[in-house]
DNA sequence: TAATATACTGTAAAAATATACAGTATAAAT
DNA sequence: ATTTATACTGTATATTTTTACAGTATATTA
């Protein structure tokens, strides 16, 4: 890819900064307001340039025919942003802003399931099914949850991630770590709410 | 947000998919050719409907001005799809066509580091890292690998996923698995190359 | 020293585009 | 039975926009 004189990366930079904030390419007329020129020729010149080098294609006698080919930034944000929550020991796992420890930026059918967020994985208990601390589950809201799901589930204050297993009366919260034992609930003396279960797992090497 | 009628979804879909093919919004007339309406009138009612539910934002007086607020669709439709590559035991994980078993609609910025494809993980030797068969673990190309790493190296025609640990001509590659013994390699022997390595790890449930 | 590339100004015209206005048709709601 | 919402056609025009053409100035290369 051929370089880019000074004033062709700032016409590009431009372009793409336009892009970012409206959606939609600028004019030449635009382009000269922002960066000072007064003839359209400038922009023009400039545009044509950047074509030729590979870095925008232009589709003659549109207006605002422009598109990026090489970009000089990242790739840009789509905009679908996945929140991650924390495990937090006390309350139910809510998509309050509080609660969001940061956003991923990701498709929610990336999985075979559409999923609403990532919790992160606090502790050992699952280790076994090789889901680590700081791993990121990706969770879907639902309570129509199957024996042996993966779920997230809330006995009073505390929220935890387990294998499901439900008979009659008793609830069974299954670890994947011999070191951790089952957590058996009578659904008639505790309550156990199902906030969603898990259809996928990320971690960041 | 209020619901769309059945021509309203088509033409916002038709904005979307324009956008994504060309880079910028599509002009009424061209809707109009896109959609078989006869009079650029059309797409204006339609527009100006989208406009007012929410969905679309039509900068007054600028060709094209128009900005997506709500889309319909996902990473799937704007072309960002990762592709997976089995870990076949021959070769060199090619992103030719016929080694692409699916691709994943996801963001290659969703981890901290950017990727190229996913690498589907054949065998156990890396279980007590979690990383499991199936599981697809986030390849980024590069041959800019240090100690520690989770590398893709090919040894001939073999491909493995292992720790990485180079000292002058040994390079050892090092499973997270204790039935598995560590690959030793001296590099004046034989060669090695090191296709990438991972930044990340994604597994469906 | 001439030629060439970069980097513009200034003008103008043709073409692209948004958008208003006047209608038609149909189905659902009042 | 009348109003209301959806869904258009068809025409016209003001405005936006591209883009060609004619220059100017400066620095670099041959």
């Amino acid at each position: 890819m051929k370089e880019l004189t000074k004033q062709q990366t700032k016409v590009l930079a431009c372009v793409e900064v336009y892009l970012n904030q409206t959606g939609f390419p600028p004019t030449r007329a635009e382009i000269c307001k922002e960066l000072g020129f007064k003839s359209p020729n400038a922009a023009e010149m400039h545009l044509r340039a950047l074509e030729k080098k590979g870095y925008i294609n232009i589709k003659s006698g549109s207006s605002r025919g422009i598109s990026i080919i090489k970009s000089q930034q990242g790739y840009e944000q789509s905009g679908l942003q996945i929140p991650v929550i924390g495990l937090v020991a006390a309350g139910s796992p809510t998509l309050a802003e509080e609660n969001i420890e940061k956003r991923i930026p990701c498709d929610p059918e990336m999985f075979a399931d559409q999923f609403d967020y990532f919790l992160k994985v606090k502790g050992l208990s699952m280790i076994d099914a090789g889901i680590h601390e700081d791993d990121l589950v990706a969770i879907k809201k639902t309570t129509d949850v199957k024996n042996g799901d993966l779920v997230v589930v809330r006995l009073e204050d505390e929220v935890t991630l387990k294998y499901f297993k439900k008979k009659d009366h008793l609830l069974e919260l299954i670890p994947a770590n011999e070191e951790f034992s089952t957590i058996e609930i009578d659904l008639r003396e505790q309550e156990a709410f199902i906030e969603g279960k898990s259809v996928g797992l990320i971690r960041t090497h």
